[in-house]
This record gives structure tokens, sequence and C-alpha cells, in this order.
DNA sequence: AATTGACGTTCCACTAGGCGGAACGGGGCG
DNA sequence: CGCCCCGTTCCGCCTAGTGGAACGTCAATT
């Protein structure tokens, strides 16, 4: 579904975003050329005079010391300014406290981007036992509770596209991998409204989340209460009616009209 | 610092950053391909293409109504993730290592934590008298090179918070704890850049510390070098040199825009 | 309605520039 | 001391990017 080939394209500035997305996904900040060669199958020369390019200016650092690669302030720059100009965040600041006032938990915010969602803000509760998302990390459509709610309302086609695309890669034991169960629960979503998820994205955590709508209609967003799954589990029905109140309240406010 | 062009780089790769950074600098979120190509001097072809395939990588978003592009999810994500990766302890290590080096004396670095601040990392030099900090260990934000190069660019008001809420306790006979005499060494502090201490926080001990600004402007840690007072103080101009270099540096790659 | 202009997009022949296999240099480990 | 692996550069081949020009579309203007 991502990638569309419409138009003109050019191998190289694909072969660059590819690069920077590895850094965005990696877990450690440090990444060395051949490491990256390996992973985007693009030869150690090119990845080195690419890098060496961003370097230049300040998207790409690189560590004298031990010649590792990391990403740049000017990368930083490049979210801040996406963030300047994105207000779903704003909106849902104020939401956001207040769900994770009412109910102890954390409240999260995931936006969209294309076959994947990540989280773009958080309010956690003032306790001691509590989860904590890491805001920029984008996860598969299939998995957790934010992720199935934007998932459950694409169009039909583009969520066959998904499955068929995409390999339901287990994150967890209880990550759904089977299609068909998959569309069940897509089916289940849609129809109560919300999204929940225990265990599915990571061990011992559980959520509810409902879908942020535009203005045209498409989910772009997601808004999630999530905690501890023991202790969750016994508010899972209010944390939901909460959930969904909100979803279309946010949804309201981006200019959808349902 | 920036645009340095040692190395090989490629032509596309350098246009894609400058077309990137376009966007993270201008003021409105939408842009156009002639204002690109204009602004830029880069032919209108080209800068479509370049869009076109960020666009299929989620960097670039295209408004289908107005064909004006802006930023993607994917610039959110490479932001986030530098704020993620960014850890000033590994950053830091380095230039602890070269401060050391240069000077023969103890390079720390410090983080804030409240009304205090804790040493986190250290480098001592090869030397049988040398200074070694207690790491993990917390002092007050008002005892201490490290200490006043934070407590100094903290914003007004909190600095007049920490004034009245905190006593101004003694560490040593020469901690300061007038807070007019505290006030003015902060201005000093502010005017310099950088702060001193001798015998403030530990008996016989001299530092300089400079001030690490995170990306949105405020101190979240310090870089000192310390020694024996004797002799600190025969090279503490040599080291402040050093240590408002290192702090301006390690700022930068915090993502701080001085 | 017709016209103009500005915009995004595509075309096409040319050749500049990127490509990648191979070689180089150096740092770390056993 | 020798080995291995990494980042970096070299160089000749040839692909793939380039950009001027042409096209289609829309909105504002006449």
């Amino acid at each position: 579904m991502a990638g569309d080939t419409s138009g003109q394209t050019i191998t190289a500035v694909e072969r660059t975003a590819l690069v920077m997305s590895a850094f965005a996904q990696a877990d450690s900040q440090h990444l060395g050329v051949t490491e990256i060669s390996n992973n985007l199958d693009i030869s150690k020369a090119v990845v080195h005079r690419i890098l060496n390019t961003l370097r230049s200016l300040d998207y790409i650092a690189v560590d004298p010391a031990t010649r590792r690669y990391m990403l740049g302030p000017a990368a930083l720059e490049l979210g801040l300014a996406f963030l300047r100009h994105v207000d779903v965040r704003d909106i849902a600041k104020p939401m956001l406290e207040e769900l994770s006032a009412k109910t102890e938990e954390t409240a999260t915010l995931s936006i969209r981007s294309g076959t994947h969602r990540l989280y773009i803000d958080q309010v956690t509760p003032s306790r001691e036992v509590k989860m904590t998302v890491l805001l920029g990390r984008s996860f598969p459509l299939h998995a957790g509770g934010s992720s199935k709610a934007i998932l459950a309302h694409l169009a039909p086609e583009e969520i066959e596209d998904y499955m068929s695309d995409v390999v339901l890669e287990p994150l967890t034991e209880l990550t759904i991998t089977d299609p068909d169960l998959l569309m069940k629960d897509l089916a289940r979503i849609r129809r109560l409204g919300y999204a929940s998820s225990v265990n599915e994205r990571q061990p011992g955590a559980a959520s509810v989340a409902a879908p942020v709508f535009d203005h045209s209609g498409w989910p772009v967003a997601a808004i999630s209460l999530c905690g501890p799954a023991e202790r969750f589990k016994d508010k899972a029905d209010e944390a939901a009616a909460l959930i969904v109140a909100a979803g279309r309240q946010l949804s309201e406010r981006m200019g959808y009209r349902g």
C-alpha cells in the first residue's frame, strides 16, 4: 500500500530515504556502513556516500572515534517542523490529560504513517507502576489497540492490500498473526467503535483505543488508554466508554462530520 | 561546522536534504514545486521527482486538492528517533576523554534532577594525584561549578523559586550562601559562558563548568573539568576555554540551536 | 467565453554523474 | 604478530539522472 510507484522517482533519493528510516527504526543509535549496506542491500560505497552527504548537512552525525553514524540535529528539526504544522497533537493534549486523570492510566496519541503507526504524544499518571510508551517508535498496523483501531477503518481495499502485502509478524506471543482472526477482530472493532488489546504488542500491557478521523473521513490517528494488564482489565469497560467519546470529539475537532 | 565538503558526496542526495530543510525552515507548511525550485535553484523537474520519491516513503505528503507539498509522518519519526536516541552520556563520553587527555585533569558530566544535579559520568587522568567524583551522588544547584552552570541558565522564575524555596546550605566553608552574592555570580556565569568554583563544594577542589542545553533550550546537564585546587588554578583559563567549547558542541549535538 | 498566465507534470535525447567490485589503510582482538 | 573486519577511496563502465521544452489543468482576468 505504501510506496506508490506513480510518477517519476530517483533511486538515489529513495535509497537516501531508506537509509534514514533505518536510523529511525533502529533500536540503537549507532549504525555502521556495513550494517546498513547488508540490511538494505545497497553497496557499501553508496551507503557511505549517502551518509557522507547527509552528514555535511547535519542530518547525520558521525562519531569520529568509533566511525559509526547516528541521526543529527537536522533530523530533529524536521520532526519539530512537522509537529509545528500538525494540530492533532495540540487539540488532543488536554483530552489526553483528562483521560489520564480520570483513569489514572496512560493516555496516548498515535498517527498513521503508511503501514505503521507511531506514538506522537502521551500523558502518564502519577503512580509508581504505570506504562510509558516510546514516542516516535513505530509499530505495524496489526499489533496493538491503536494500530487495529486505525486499520479497521481504512478502506476495504487498503485492508486487503495490507493483509496480502505485509507479513503479520508477531511482536509478542499474543499478536494476531492469522488473517482470518484479524479480519474478525477488525469487524468487531468497527461494530463496537473501539479496539482492545491485551499483550498483543507489549507483554504485560493492555489497552483500549479509538480511531480519529480527519475532515475527509480517513483514520489518521488513534487515541488510547493503556496500562499494566492485570489492573487494567478491571476498568477496561469504563476506559472503553471514555476512549470512544474522546475519539469522537477529537475527530469532530479535526473537521470530521460523521 | 556545517557543510564540510570532505569525502565523496552525491548531488541528488544533497539536493534532497536541501529540499527537506526547505520544509523544516518554511513558515507555512505548504510548499509548491516552483517555489522550491526558485529558492534552491534546482530545476522544477528535479524538485518534482525528489518530492515524488519522498512521498512514496511518507517523508512528504501531498494535498491532492491544492497539489502542494508538506512534510509527512516519516519526518516526525525521524525527529522523535533522534530524541529517543540522544543520550547525553554517550555523546559526551568521547568529549570527556578528550578534555581529560588535553588537561590531564578530571572531566565530569552531570545532569539536573529537580533542585539538584548529579554526576553521571567522569574520565580521570592517569596521574597519582587526581580528583574522582562519586557517580550518582547529588548536590544542590547552588554549590559547585556544574551546579551553578545549570542554575544560571534556568528561567528567571525558576531561579527565584530556588532562592526562596531552598535554604542555601553550605557544603564547605566557601559555599555561597548569600542570595545576593549568588545572583551576582550567576550573572557573571551567564556573561562568561562558564562557571568556576574553588572549594565551594569540596575542600581542596576547583572546577570550571559549562551548561548543556537540550533541543528546547533548557540546561539539562553540565560538563566540567576539575582538579586539586592548587595546581588547577594555573590552568583555569585554558580549561575554561575548553569547557565552553565542549558545552557548546554537546548542546548542538543534543539538538540545541543557539 | 475566450485568454492569459502560472502551476505541476511528463517527455526525450544527452551525457554527467553515480555505480559497485576491488583495493587500500587502520583499528581491535586473539 | 597476524588476522579479520570495518570504513573509505579508486576507477572504468554505462545506467540513470538531468533540464529545457512541451503539455494539461486550473483560476483569475478581460
